[in-house]
Order: C-alpha cells, then structure tokens, then sequence
DNA sequence: CGGCATCCGTTTTGATACTG
DNA sequence: CAGTATCAAAACGGATGCCG
C-alpha cells in the first residue's frame, strides 16, 4: 500500500505503470504511516487492551508487562496525538489519568484484528518455511 | 494482537482476566512475529508489487526508489525464508532473478489491503487530530 | 500515580565500493 | 544484473533517577 488513496490495489497498479512510484516513498504517505503506527512495539496491543473500556496508565503497564513508563508514554502520546486515544485527567490526590479509545481508535479493531486472524491461521505455514529455509542454508 | 490463538479479542480479553499476560509478551507469538514483518519499512510494499506478477530484483528497485541492494536483498531474504517469496534463479548470462509471491504471500495481500483500506479511510482525521494536537502543544 | 529528563545498548536502515 | 562487504547513521526501546 503507502500511498493507497483511491483503492489499494488499483492504485497501486496505477502507479507502476506510471513513470514513477507516486508517493510510494512519500513517508507521509497514510499507508506508511499506519504501518508505522502498527508496527511499533505496543500500539496495536494498547489498542486490544482498550478495545473493552478505558484503563489508568499504571493498568496498561500491568498488562503490558516490561515496558518502561517512558516508552509506555511515548506511545500514549503519539496514539493521542494521531487521535486513536482520549486522554482523562482526574484532579485527584493520587493522580489518576484513563485513557479511553477514541471512535477512531475503535475503528482500527477490525483491520488490526484481521492481520491477527491471518498470523493465526498462517503461523503454521510460516514456521515450517522457516525451519526448511534454515534447514537448506545450514548444511 | 500479539497472541491471540484462539481468536482475536476472545483470546485477549482472557489473559487480561488472567493472572499474567500470557504470551502478550512473548516475541515468538506469532501476530507479533507477523507485525514485525508488516512493520519493516519495505516489505509490505514488496507484497504489492508482487500481487500480480514476478518481479526481477532490479525491477523491485526501481519502484521502491531509495532502498539500498543490501537492504532489499535482506527484505527479500527474510520474505524467502518466512515463505512469502519464491527466488527464481535464471542461469543467464546477464545474471536474473525473478521474485515471486508463493500461495502464502498471495493470502497476506487480503488484510494488508485491510489496513490500507483503513488508512485510506481515515487518513483525513488522523491528520486533523495531529494538526489539533500540535496546535494545542506549540501554543 | 503519572511522567519527564537523561543516558545507553540494540536493531534497523542506509551510503558506498566492489565482485561473480 | 544481482548481489556482498564494510562502514556509518539513525530510529527505537529500555534503564535509571527525579518531580509535581
């Protein structure tokens, strides 16, 4: 995809037929740019993990296991600022901050969920490829 | 994802009711091995131009723009292994090798084109909320 | 509790030059 | 043409310590 904005593979299609790529190394490029986001190391799991309700930062980290609260921030933030979360600040004693799925952030369920449904139904084929592949250059 | 076996957020929602994360963690899960390979920076788009035909290594350059040999040449590597590609070694000589998409690596196209759709769809408000965030922190 | 600042190690990506 | 080898830069994740 990277670039992808009438239809994904059509245009793409379009493109290489074209003299060049389009913005297909455009790192604007929305494709590029969720890809980047869902490739990250804890998006997509802050995502599932809110996709049920909305939870305090010291609860994501507790799911989420060895994540450094600055990490854990810095995703936060970027999801925040790409409007995948809300962020709830509560001007209580023990500072309390929830954050919450966006309508947006909602959104991204279904297509995260796909690729999830697809490394599960293909996780198998993919193993076995490797094991042969390292098999074949090993000896 | 990054676990989910049993089924995407069923399976989730379990572990969070569990005393530990399961293999939310685990880097061998597999949807997480599979983000890892749908977050590298070229080989989603390596899928795409493969869709619908063999490519040369060459050719794959040329649409991709500024990748280095060397960093095309592991992106292929890693895809071969993971059986995503198939090397077709031609003994001719200008030397030639075509890359194409093995049965697997067609499958991968369906909810790629998922998270293009996505992209595509909500690009718009995604920008939106960045520009409105960074407007809201420069001031 | 939430999270910013700083420093650091690893991984990823790239530029360049050279070869079967 | 299709890489490989080497070197360098950078992005990313993480550990630690301090603060409102």
């Amino acid at each position: 995809m990277v670039t992808i904005a009438p239809g994904p593979l059509e245009r793409l299609r379009a493109q290489r037929t074209g003299t060049s790529q389009g913005d297909l190394f455009d790192p604007g490029c929305p494709t590029r740019l969720v890809l980047d986001r869902i490739g990250d190391k804890w998006t997509v799991l802050v995502v599932l993990l809110l996709s049920d309700g909305p939870m305090r930062f010291t609860q994501l980290r507790g799911h989420l296991g060895p994540v450094a609260p600055k990490v854990l921030t810095q995703t936060l933030r970027r999801m925040e600022r790409d409007g995948l979360v809300n962020r709830h600040i509560f001007a209580e004693v023990p500072p309390r901050v929830d954050y919450a799925l966006t309508g947006l952030g909602h959104s991204l369920i279904q297509p995260i969920a796909a690729i999830g449904d697809w490394a599960e139904a293909h996780i198998d084929q993919i193993t076995t490829a490797q094991a042969a592949y390292d098999t074949t250059r090993t000896r």
